[in-house]
DNA sequence: TCTAATCTCTAGTAAATTGATAGAGATTAG
DNA sequence: CTAATCTCTATCAATTTACTAGAGATTAGA
């Protein structure tokens, strides 16, 4: 019931260009070291985030990563879902044998719409938003 | 982010006993048959539910496990969370470094609340009352 | 007191998953 | 050209998951 390591790896990534987002392409090193990656892991995750059509590339000399879209058009949710497989729980007996009218798959439901209106509903516009929200406001403790 | 078969299978099991709660120790190969779970793993997961103070039980002939408290007094999350370890997403990397001011562990605590509404709110207590509505509806449209 | 029925305790284990690492290959800017 | 990058394929140790095995302790009832 939490997410990998690798699932987190993800969104800090996905965060870190979305911070930089229209500036060109950012280099795996840059990200990994920024976020505290394994660069080689890092770049596996990479790849399949741009399979999944979250990023774009670029090689060679200046390449790097970028989205692939606008930071209001990428949520938690869908990049969670894409590196983790199915968020929902109740999953892992569905094909199996469950006992005639069972009152959990209900309640697996209502899990999934709570987690739901949380990670489907916060972009990554959103994040960086509160992100920057929060160190102005910490740069304003500063000067007192 | 799912939960474990060993999880769902301790709710079941709490559920069964819940279903039948006042009617005395239930044995374990009725859970196990009832609710199909093989037996010698159901057997490790009711002894982990009686060291967490869900269940009780008698040895011997005629013995058997039954709820430690009342249905209303057990919650999902809590069996949950005494099987399966915390519950709450970003926990993983909690202890290695996270870049200064990072937006997740905000994100996380906005998942673990949501969640939280639903596992905490429902109790065994529900989880049956609402079984024996959808049983009693399904049995309406036999009629028909 | 016997005995059959149960829970209990300790081990073990095959398969899958997790969290990486290694290195050669393809592509691009300059 | 060449140095800098992304890309692709393999490999792997450690851990977790989902069980199974079997002997021991306890109890109800004859």
């Amino acid at each position: 019931m939490d997410v990998s390591v690798k699932g987190e790896y993800a969104l800090r990534a996905v965060f870190d260009l979305a911070s930089r987002a229209g500036a060109g392409p950012v280099k795996i090193a840059e990200i990994a070291a920024r976020q505290e990656i394994p660069q080689k892991f890092l770049e596996l995750i990479l790849a399949q985030l741009k399979q999944g059509g979250f990023l774009g590339s670029r090689r060679g000399a200046e390449g790097g990563y970028f989205l692939a879209k606008a930071p209001e058009a990428i949520t938690v949710g869908e990049v969670l879902r894409h590196i983790e497989g199915p968020i929902a729980p109740g999953q892992r007996l569905r094909d199996r044998a469950q006992p005639r009218d069972s009152p959990f798959p209900e309640l697996w439901a209502e899990v999934e719409r709570a987690l739901s209106s949380v990670i489907d509903q916060t972009s990554f516009a959103d994040l960086v938003a509160r992100w920057k929200e929060k160190s102005s406001r910490q740069a304003a403790n500063w000067q007192i």
